[in-house]
RNA sequence: GUCCCCAUCGUCUAGCCUGGUCUAGGACACCGCCCUUUCACGGCGAAAACAGGGGUUCAAAUCCCCUUGGGGACGCCA
């Protein structure tokens, strides 16, 4: 059978990471099983949807990576459709148009809770055959009485749901615009999508949406209905408790690769693995190694994953990203190497470069303070005489043995000279090794900085 | 309240389906030590869990039931 997948945000805000999870899961799947991956947005809320929240979405996911096959399909777009299904289902007495006004419903609701009950439309219109002319109305569905409604989740295996705990549940709103559980059946079944995978906050509603299918004569697709993610405080994620927008972490130096290894990871594994390449995942994912319970957000996970990809990365692509310019005569590719090592995320690696970005470096007071001493400006003067002996700085060795022996030579300990020496040399107190350091700049700007240095 | 889902270290998880190899493995974080040229990186080590109670069985983290706890749904939101 072919795999045919979709993601289907609504255009409320920015993606959080509980969707673009969901998206991550889906995409690995259908890459996986070489299947078409449909983009689809869900904006039936007129009120909350917005063409900025689209875009932002769009964004998001492009700069992810995360690709499509088709789409966006956009839902309000496809009104007529959902409307003469409704008709339809009218047509067919399978749902009726119901006269009630919202005011009357809060009402019945208020009442309901005065006295500790739930409450439920009390099917006022379900068998009424008056149409009262110019009124609004809404479509509701004729939920079955005392009917199992079953359906199956790779995840959870077989769910029976009863049909008495349903509604006669609207389907078009009195805007005419349909409500999630019938758009979303509706286009799932056009649009032949073989396996939804979403969040398990969608599990009771899948009854609803099986109804829809059954009187739409269709065959529901393969459910699997992953574990929801949650807080610190183990509450649903919102901005109090730790979430971020995908903008969010795109400003705090966070790869794409590592948000889709972390919250990949985050539900679902692979034996002990806990880094993955994109080929990687697609390759070993697999629905069955999902996992049931919901899972913390826990973001110093997320900062590790980060900084073992930032080790990974090619520096032809780091270059890229960082869009950053090198003084000429700087290795950059050793400058690169030596700062993905110990970088935490992106702005730590791009700061801890800074003195590759120009010819001479700036200090401030507190730095200059500390290097102002007749012993440092001594220490530094005949360690720059030392180095004159060396005619490339390209082998760190070189300067590893050059520093040991001036070491020997003076008798001073490293601390004296390669504390002072960075900060001439860099001007910061974020920066790789210094032997990296020398070898990063070369002889010339070293010589430089150096000159400048004594001249102060 | 009703219905549905879930339950292994603080956190993410392996193991569960196909009971014995589990005195429960890995990773993040925390703590300690080492390396050291700041900040870091790195190396080594420690501490840390089968929610509780009943069954079934020679044997249960693994199968069954109950309790408890957590999450979700019950919208003219998706």
């Amino acid at each position: 059978m072919d795999i045919i997948t979709r993601f289907a945000p609504s255009p409320t805000g920015s993606l959080h990471l509980g969707a673009v999870r969901t998206a991550i899961f889906n995409y690995l799947f259908t890459r996986k099983n070489k299947g078409k991956f449909i983009l689809r947005i869900e904006d039936t809320d007129q009120e909350r949807s917005s063409l900025d929240s689209l875009n932002q979405i769009l964004d998001s996911l492009r700069w992810l990576g995360i690709d499509f096959d088709e789409g966006p399909y956009i839902q309000s777009e496809r009104l007529e459709n959902y409307r003469a299904i409704a008709e339809e289902f009218v047509k067919k007495g399978l749902a009726y148009r119901c006269y009630m006004t919202s005011e009357e419903i809060q009402q019945l609701k208020e009442s309901a809770q005065k006295e500790n009950k739930v409450y439920k439309y009390p099917r006022t219109w379900r068998d009424r055959t008056d149409n009262p002319p110019g009124l609004d109305y809404v479509i509701r569905f004729k939920t079955p009485d005392n009917k199992d409604i079953k359906f199956y989740d790779t995840l959870r295996g077989n769910i029976n749901i009863n049909s008495d705990v349903l509604d006669d549940f609207i389907i078009l709103k009195s805007d005419g615009y349909p409500t999630y559980n019938f758009s979303t059946a509706i286009d799932d079944s056009e649009m032949n999508i073989s396996n939804i995978i979403r969040g398990e906050d969608h599990l009771s509603n899948t009854s609803k949406q099986i109804l829809i299918f059954n009187s739409l004569d269709k065959t529901p697709p393969t459910f699997t209905h992953v574990s929801m993610i949650l807080g610190k405080d183990k509450s649903k994620l919102s901005k109090r408790n730790g979430s971020k927008s995908i903008e969010d972490f795109k400003k705090e130096g966070v790869l794409p690769i590592s948000i889709i290894n972390y919250l990949a990871r985050l539900g679902w594994s692979h034996g002990d693995q806990e880094i993955f390449t994109l080929d990687e995942m697609i390759e070993l994912f697999n629905l069955d190694n999902l996992t049931k319970s919901p899972a913390i957000y826990d973001e110093s996970k997320l900062s590790w994953v980060n900084s073992s990809h930032i080790k990974n990365i090619e520096n032809k692509e780091l270059i890229k990203i960082l869009e950053m310019d090198f003084f000429h005569g700087i290795d950059v590719n050793q400058a690169l190497n030596a700062a993905k090592e110990k970088a935490k995320d992106l702005l730590a690696l791009k700061e801890s470069l800074k003195f590759c970005k120009s010819e001479e470096v700036s200090l401030d007071n507190e730095m200059l303070e500390s290097i102002s001493t007749k012993e440092v400006r001594e220490t530094i003067n005949d360690f720059y005489v030392e180095s004159l002996k060396l005619d490339s700085f390209e082998k760190v060795e070189d300067i590893k043995h050059l520093m040991n022996s001036f070491l020997d030579k003076k008798n001073l300990k490293m601390k004296q000279v390669a504390l002072p020496l960075r900060i001439i040399l860099t001007g910061s107190k974020v920066s790789p090794g210094i032997y990296e350091i020398i070898s990063i700049i070369g002889k010339e700007i070293f010589n430089r900085r150096i000159k400048k240095y004594l001249e102060l």
